[in-house]
DNA sequence: CTCGATTGCGGGTAGCTACACATAACGGAC
DNA sequence: GTCCGTTATGTGTAGCTACCCGCAATCGAG
């Protein structure tokens, strides 16, 4: 099988992200969330008051990708960035109508997590996440070389 | 648990296919091809000459997604848009570039592809598909409500 | 205190993706 | 043969993501 299709497993990966990124974003839509925007806005409210780069540390992603995204948070009025003592840095924190929409979509959320996992069992929801970090995280596989 | 954070499953499952795809994509620079790009120039190939609706079918994307993407693989040389028969569709079909393209970066894809399953397993490889294909088709579902 | 190395971030560029709407061509009813 | 509904595609707009480079601030060596 040295056919790069069906069963290529990056693409299936990217398929299944993006049909539960279109589910989670049409369930979040009533909150004016994207699934994107809940979980950076969570993950701010988690750690307090982080800057760009702890931010970027903790959600895995870029720090660019981190500043764009965090700036039409901001446009929307949903973040503040402000400047730390450290004049580089930024701090950012949920503003009062972020805190409003994050909590207004946080059920929304877990209907929609619920039923996906529900869709998997238990069982299969736990093995999921497992084989999802043994992908991005070698030490964590089963069959590390 | 009502935190939609680290525990997200859309989040996570797009982490992971962000990873891969990194991944694929640095494994295919050789050939200067992305994943992406590969996989539509391989679906390409293995339906002969197919419109960009029955590409969009047979991929699962958008047909606006895919009419951007293989303008971009036009743009290279690796593809050819040519208006059909009927002059609202245009078949796709790979260059001659784009076939030395494909042919250079199958075997590539296929050592990154090999690496992954290893670290997974078969058993696991086969559980991960299996889940992957429960979450996008209720159907194949095993706790379908 | 000064200067060079490090650190934090913004901007440029580029790709992948989707939805809503517009446009053009086809096909059948008449 | 004409007209209208259907179908295939293109465009506008928008979001998410990454890499590379540049700028400014900080920090440590001397």
């Amino acid at each position: 099988m040295t056919d790069p299709g069906s069963t290529c497993l990056c693409i299936d990966l990217r398929s299944a992200a993006n049909a539960l990124t279109r589910a989670y974003d049409e369930a979040l839509a009533p909150a004016g969330l994207t699934v994107t925007q809940l979980s950076q806005m969570n993950t701010i409210r988690t750690l307090g008051t982080p800057t760009l780069g702890a931010l970027a540390e903790a959600t895995g992603l870029d720090r660019s990708t981190l500043g764009r995204n965090v700036r039409l948070l901001e446009r929307d009025g949903l973040v503040e960035i402000a400047p730390g003592k450290d004049a580089r840095t930024r701090n950012l924190r949920l503003t009062a109508k972020g805190e409003d929409a994050w909590k207004m979509a946080s059920p929304l959320w877990y209907r929609t997590q619920k039923k996906f996992i529900e869709r998997l069992g238990p069982k299969g929801h736990a093995e999921l996440e497992a084989l999802l970090a043994s992908l991005t995280n070698p030490e964590a596989a089963p069959n590390a070389a």
